[in-house]
DNA sequence: AGTCGACTCGAACACTGTGCGAGTGGCTTT
DNA sequence: AAAGCCACTCGCACAGTGTTCGAGTCGACT
């Protein structure tokens, strides 16, 4: 409780000098990724940890001051697989849509990052990389102050809230074991007894004709769809103002 | 691993029937979604829970399967208490509006729901009841098919991705015991040496003003703003198809 | 009176994160 | 060469976790 920021990891220099160590913070986070990314945050003990860097659980406790502070170092190491473009190369909205296509696909690689987002800001190396990259972008298209924070963050949004929907449905569809075509079959009777209670739902539900189709093309499709017209409405205000 | 769907809480009526047998699924839902909201996901522990409810910690397997289980009902629960206006009461961005505003701060009242929007999705009948609303009110504005899938996913992408940056930075706040101009200070020294190394962010930081400002009014501000723009965008495309 | 089924619960298992204090080995200083 | 220090490792122990199992209780029906 009341922990000082002046703890943050951010501002204390990983530990390791001299000769190799046999454990360094770049290892124990490239095992603990693996390990996340295999089996999500349930999977991660500190003792499987060591053992799979082929040391003491305890010894971690070194190089890392806590579990949490471990997973916070994770996520800040997934935005930096993020890229976003320099101002000029293209128009801002394609920088744009790089940006958001690219941490779509970095959080839905790494699954376990989108539980996290919610429980601590995310202000590492980063992060912060990634954020002075996003004010190029977006004075470039003609924004500044608090609206161009703002976009930003409507940005960051859309990702964010889009990656946490098509994760949930990914990590069931993992859990259960089956393809997609079986979960839905599993899910039939409910879904239908739903529609059976929710006119509207059910009358849309027959006439969309989501049924057939590929569902991630139609995931990549809502996403885009809805990027686009997050992007026209950005533009509509620029035009204004 | 393997689960059938079939087993899931949603097929299964709760159990229950004859005399107040102590223990109710509801019952423990209020206990649980207490403890969550006072203390977090890390404060619920069953054995914790039974003794709230003044009942053996392993009773509470009677009524659910599972803490993923009373999880699961638990966010059921808060997308309950998410109301979506009848479409016709007012113009449909108002509509929308009412929507994820409650939304939001539906989210923000428990936190914790947050983190776990992205493991399961969300089928229980509260959020059934409430695509079909949706339904409804995008139908009434004009929008079918699938395109009333995606812009239904935008807005809840747009609340659930806000909700997300403001449950971090509203955690880190309780975490530290301090107010925000306290966090403000304990991180002062962080951002301005971050500052020094993105000039275009630090250049941004001192135009933009952020420093006085009333925190809380900013996000709410930024909210809107994104929200307004959303809705222009999907306006647009209805006036263009 | 007897049986059944709904419900409760204590003991036990395997496992978790983490504090503590002891240990090790190489570098620097005397 | 001896002494000391310091980065680093790790075994033990503690308090707690989710969950299974089998035994137990108590009211309602036959």
């Amino acid at each position: 409780m009341t922990s000082k920021f002046a703890d943050s990891v951010w501002l204390r220099p990983p530990r390791t000098r001299n000769g190799q160590p046999t454990l360094s913070r770049e290892q124990i986070l490239r095992a603990a990724m693996e390990i996340l990314d295999a089996e999500g945050p349930a999977g991660l003990s500190m003792r499987r940890l060591g053992t799979k860097l082929g040391s003491g659980a305890t010894s971690l406790y070194w190089h890392v001051a806590n579990k949490d502070e471990l997973l916070e170092l994770a996520v800040d190491e997934v935005i930096g697989e993020i890229y976003v473009p320099e101002p000029g190369d293209t128009g801002w909205r394609v920088g744009v849509s790089v940006w958001a296509d690219g941490m779509r696909s970095a959080l839905l690689r790494h699954p376990w990052v989108i539980g996290l987002l919610g429980t601590h800001p995310t202000l590492g190396p980063n992060a912060m990389r990634m954020g002075d990259r996003i004010v190029q972008l977006l004075t470039g298209a003609g924004f500044t102050g608090m609206p161009l924070s703002h976009a930003s963050a409507l940005i960051n949004a859309h990702v964010i809230g889009a990656a946490t929907t098509e994760a949930a449905a990914q990590s069931a569809i993992k859990r259960s074991g089956l393809d997609l075509a079986g979960v839905a079959e599993q899910v039939k009777p409910y879904v239908e007894k739903m529609a059976a209670e929710h006119p509207a739902y059910d009358e849309w539900r027959r006439n969309a004709g989501v049924a057939g189709r590929d569902q991630q093309q139609l995931l990549d499709e809502g996403f885009a769809f809805g990027l686009e017209r997050l992007l026209d409405g950005l533009e509509l205000w620029l035009t204004k103002n």
